[in-house]
Order: C-alpha cells, then sequence, then structure tokens
RNA sequence: GGCGGAGUAGCUCAGCGGUAGAGCAGGGGAAUCAUAAUCCCUUGGUCGGGGGUUCAAAUCCCUCCUCCGCUACCA
C-alpha cells in the first residue's frame, strides 16, 4: 500500500552548527513530505539531533558544561533551522531522549540474543595525537599518515558480525535495485561490500557520553550504531506492534549526504537485518555544495549560513534555488550570480509575471471576480490540459528523488502559459472580443491556479499566496483538486507580486 | 596504485550509431496586459587529443591528457 510515506533526515551532529548542508538534506525531505501530503498520503517526516559521542563530550567540556546542557542548546539551533526553512517535520528526534535510549538497548539485546555480537578486544595502532585508529597497511614508516607517533592499543570491545552479511547485503542490492540512488553510488556501494568486510567494533570503553550496552556500563554503544536506530525510536520501536511502527516502518526514505553513505547503506540494513527487522525501502544520497566554485571548509571561512540566504534572497527564492539548480544526486555550486538568475528569470519573470500579469488584468477587465468563460477552443485546452498533466509527471519524478526534472517540467508549462497569453492577447481581444477574453483569462486563472497547487511542496508562502489571490479555500489545494475549476463570479482579492526581482544595491 | 564517472556553444548541462540540442548570457525584431516583465528570430561548437571499427561516431573499440568520486570503524 502506497498511502504512507515516511521520510527521515540525518540526525544532525550536534558538535556542529546548522550549514547549507543540513538544509538542503531537510529540504529534499520536505519538499517530499509536502508532496505526499499533497498527493492524500499519510506522511512522517522526521529529523532530529545526534547528540552522544566523545567529541560532543569534548566540545562540551571545553565550554564548561554538562553534556547534557550543551546539547540541549545545540539541538536547539537545528529546532530553529527547521523553523527558518519552513520545514514540516512531523517529529524532532534526540539521541539523548528516553525512548531511544531505550530503543537502542532493546536493539543491542536482540542483536546478542541472536548471537550477532560478541566480545573480543579491539587492537590497533593508535595515534593520540589524531585520535584516530589507522591499520598496518597505512603506517608510514611506523607512523600515523600525519607523522604523528602511534602506540599498540588494546581494548575490549564488542563486535557485530558484520562480515556474516556480506552475501545477504549484496542479494539485497541485487533484488532491490532502487535501494541505494544514485546508481553510480548504488555501484560503489557494492563494489565495496564486494571487496569484503570485516565484523564491526561497536561498543567503546574510552568514553562515557552515550548509551551504555546492556549489562556492561563500562562500554557505551558505538555511535553509529546508536544514531541509526534512531530512525527506529522514532516510530516506536522495540514496540513493533505499536500503530505508528506497523504503519510506517520500514521507512520509504532516508535521505542522506554523500559523505555517511556507507552507514546507511551498509552497516544499517545489516543491522536491521541481524534483528529481524525490514531494512528501508531507499537510501539516497545528494552531492555538496560549493561555495562560488570554492570548496566549503570552516577553515576556509566560506560556509554558507542558511540564514543568510534567506535574509538576502527570502525562503522560497532559496528553497527553490537549492531544489533547482543542481540536477539533484550530483554536486552543485551555489552562486551570487546563479542565484540571481534564477529569481529574477525564473521566479519573477517566468513564474511571477505570469501571475501577476493574468490577475491584474482579471482585476482591470473583469471586476475582479473569476471570469465567466465562453466555450474553451483547442488553446484552451492544450495548455489546462498541460498542466493537469504536470501531477503525474511531477509524481514520477519526485519517485526518484529527481527534484530539478519536476521543476523543469513545470516551467515548461509555465513558458506555453506565457505563450499563450501572447498569441491570445486579451487586451486586443478587451476591444474586439470581451467573451473570448474573458475566457482567455479565466484559462489563465485555472492555469496559475494549477500551477500554485504543484509548487506548493518548493514554495509553500509564494504559492500559498497565489492561491490566496485566487480565492482558492485552505480545503481545496490538494493534488486532487487539480482539476476542481474556480467558479466564476468569485471575487478575487487586489493581485500583489509574489516573486520579487533581485536588484543589486548600487555600488558604494 | 585499484575500481568507477566525467570532459559537447561564453556558462550550466541534455543527447549516447544516422545531417550538432536546451536553458541562461550576447545580438536583432514584435508587442505593450504585466515585476522594463513577455513573444519571435538569431550569433556561437572540427562534441578533450590521437588512432581504429562502420556506408555512417559526441554516440562503439583502443590509447593518451585533464578533472572528480570510492578505496571501512571522527561524525
Amino acid at each position: 500500500m502506497a498511502d504512507r510515506y515516511y521520510v527521515t533526515t540525518p540526525i544532525y551532529y550536534v558538535n556542529d552548527s546548522p550549514h547549507i548542508g543540513h538544509a538542503y538534506t531537510s529540504l529534499a525531505c520536505d519538499v517530499l513530505a509536502r508532496f505526499m501530503r499533497l498527493d492524500g498520503k499519510e506522511v512522517r517526516f522526521l529529523t532530529g539531533t545526534d547528540e552522544h559521542g566523545q567529541k560532543v563530550e569534548k566540545a562540551a567540556a571545553t565550554a564548561g558544561m554538562d553534556p547534557q546542557a550543551f546539547t540541549d542548546e545545540v539541538s536547539g539551533r537545528f529546532r530553529r533551522l527547521a523553523e527558518a526553512m519552513n520545514f514540516s517535520n512531523d517529529d524532532f528526534i534526540r539521541t539523548t531522549e528516553p525512548r531511544h535510549v531505550e530503543a537502542v538497548q532493546a536493539l543491542w539485546r536482540e542483536l546478542v540474543a541472536r548471537g550477532e555480537i560478541y566480545l573480543d578486544s579491539y587492537a590497533g595502532w593508535y595515534s593520540v595525537r589524531d585520535e584516530a585508529f589507522y591499520a598496518e597497511s597505512e603506517l608510514v614508516d611506523g607512523k600515523a599518515p600525519s607523522g604523528a607517533p602511534v602506540e599498540w592499543v588494546e581494548e575490549p570491545s564488542y563486535f557485530f558480525r558484520l562480515s556474516a552479511w556480506q552475501d545477504r547485503l549484496l542479494e539485497h542490492y541485487r533484488t532491490h535495485p532502487d535501494f541505494i540512488l544514485p546508481e553510480s553510488r548504488r555501484n560503489e556501494v557494492m563494489r565495496f561490500v564486494e571487496g569484503g568486510l570485516q565484523d564491526l567494533s561497536v561498543s567503546r570503553t574510552s568514553f562515557a557520553w552515550g548509551i551504555k550496552v546492556p549489562g556492561d556500563p563500562g562500554h557505551v554503544v558505538y555511535v553509529w550504531l546508536d544514531a541509526l536506530t534512531n530512525y527506529c525510536s522514532a516510530v516506536g520501536y522495540p514496540d513493533t506492534e505499536s500503530p505508528d511502527y506497523q504503519r510506517f516502518w520500514p521507512a520509504d526514505l532516508h535521505m542522506v549526504g554523500k559523505d555517511i553513505l556507507r552507514f546507511h547503506a551498509v552497516y544499517w540494513p545489516a543491522f536491521l537485518m541481524a534483528a529481524g527487522l525490514e531494512p528501508p525501502k531507499r537510501v539516497y544520497a545528494h552531492g555538496w555544495w560549493t561555495n562560488e566554485g570554492q570548496k566549503i571548509s570552516k577553515s576556509l571561512g566560506n560556509v554558507i549560513d542558511p540564514r543568510e540566504l534567506i535574509a538576502r534572497y527570502g525562503l522560497d527564492p532559496t528553497r527553490y534555488f537549492l531544489m533547482r539548480e543542481v540536477p539533484f544526486g550530483a554536486d552543485g555550486d551555489f552562486s551570487h550570480r546563479a542565484m540571481v538568475q534564477r529569481m529574477n528569470a525564473d521566479l519573477a519573470n517566468d513564474y511571477g509575471n505570469l501571475a501577476q500579469r493574468s490577475l491584474s488584468m482579471i482585476a482591470k477587465n473583469c471586476g475582479g471576480v473569476v471570469p465567466e468563460p465562453g466555450k474553451l477552443d483547442a488553446a484552451d485546452q492544450a495548455l489546462l490540459e498541460a498542466a493537469t498533466a504536470l501531477v503525474d509527471r511531477v509524481r514520477e519524478h519526485l519517485a526518484v528523488q529527481q527534484f530539478h526534472k519536476a521543476l523543469e517540467a513545470i516551467w515548461e508549462v509555465i513558458g506555453e502559459a506565457n505563450r499563450y497569453v501572447d498569441a491570445q492577447a486579451p487586451w486586443t481581444l478587451r476591444k474586439t472580443d470581451s467573451a473570448r477574453m474573458a475566457t482567455v483569462l479565466y484559462t489563465l486563472a485555472e492555469i496559475v491556479r494549477r500551477l500554485a497547487l504543484l509548487t506548493q511542496p518548493f514554495m509553500p508562502d509564494a504559492s500559498a499566496k497565489l492561491l490566496d489571490q485566487l480565492a482558492v479555500c485552505t480545503g481545496a489545494r490538494q493534488l486532487a483538486h487539480i482539476e476542481a475549476a474556480l467558479v466564476p463570479g468569485t471575487p478575487l482579492p487586489k493581485p500583489e507580486g509574489v516573486f520579487p526581482r533581485y536588484v543589486e544595491d548600487a555600488p558604494a
């Protein structure tokens, strides 16, 4: 049954400030969640924060704070980002919440009971300076690649039998070709797994800020086993009979950045299968942004703060740009020039102006009410049908996370509509055939309504304003209403531009 | 090093065996409803280099060059 949809962002590590990468991942999920809701599905959209681990423990200590107080604060930043970006998440999970701790410990016990976790010791060359273990093969002249001295360290650790899951993982990838997208990432993962898997150390004794291993409180659960489990804890695990779990698990989509694909596409399905649970239906790894052609890094100081984008360009234009500019999955570049281009050419000129020219003609020539159409001719019908057909086209593109193609398809119809206006020239009809003019303007109002219906997931506020200007009631904004035509005679509010043109500041 | 991907108009990219395409930028024109927005026409590329297969190659094969990704336990 496809009447439900469960989509997740990664939980964001609180040792980091929210940046464009976080906003991007969550935005993609938000667009999907909003689209699915408009398409009549019951949606669960989850995001949250990952709050355990050595780095958090240290960062809290450095800040002179208790780890929980520290994570409370940083987690709040991610909540505020979600609000600022107008994300429609239904839930926000934190790994320090009791519901999650309980889920992780239950999953752990399940894995132990099934013989998938065993106690051994973890040994390797450790560099205190780098805080990292190195493989024998990575050492250079007996030192870390960084040149730091290493020492042989052994500590007790629990291991997950990842090696036993190699064949079953490969089988899963083969029988579920859409499990990992885009395809190039799927191939990378498969090659990686084909290369052989080692058992995974899933506990740590070197720090304490984490979830205690059941029955062995000296150990803390490995951060990834902890973090990934959030997707299940949020829908009620370990109560697999709960309504939420029954409804939403397995998740339809885990959206992730390409940097954390392996954890989601290899470890996570292995953990789940080992615990007798179903793996998610899809993991999608998207690309990264550069800033004006430059790789983004903290040391370069060119990190993009989503709040600055919103302040400068506005929220919906920013959302539009991120979803439209780059083929989803690939890396992309954020540049002021490209942003302004999109804002002015796509939004202000094409879409905004189409709406504005249509609505203001109605305001001036039809008494500010939805005009009464005569019989529709072939051109009217072709345009209306093209708009209706967009529902399926957009749905198909979003089913495989091709946001840019969905928008491209919508903009094709916007282009057709602008050509239609010129071809029909209602300003001439006003003098020669006012009945035909009314038909044309009615068709245009209908087109704008249908377009606005479809742009809601991408640009919720602007689309809502357009629908308001067409006096479409809030209960008639589902995709199912695509053909629920406007009622002639309905009074319309005064039209106002929805997509302002970006004008460069005059040089000082 | 190994495996994989990509190099096509100024920019971003589509095409992947049959006379080189789109959007944006540039140029010209039309229109004047509209956020000086829209519409039409148009300049522009020996499709990274070289070799090969074929009646025919961005499109298949070989080779070279350049760039990028993956190559496990910080998240």
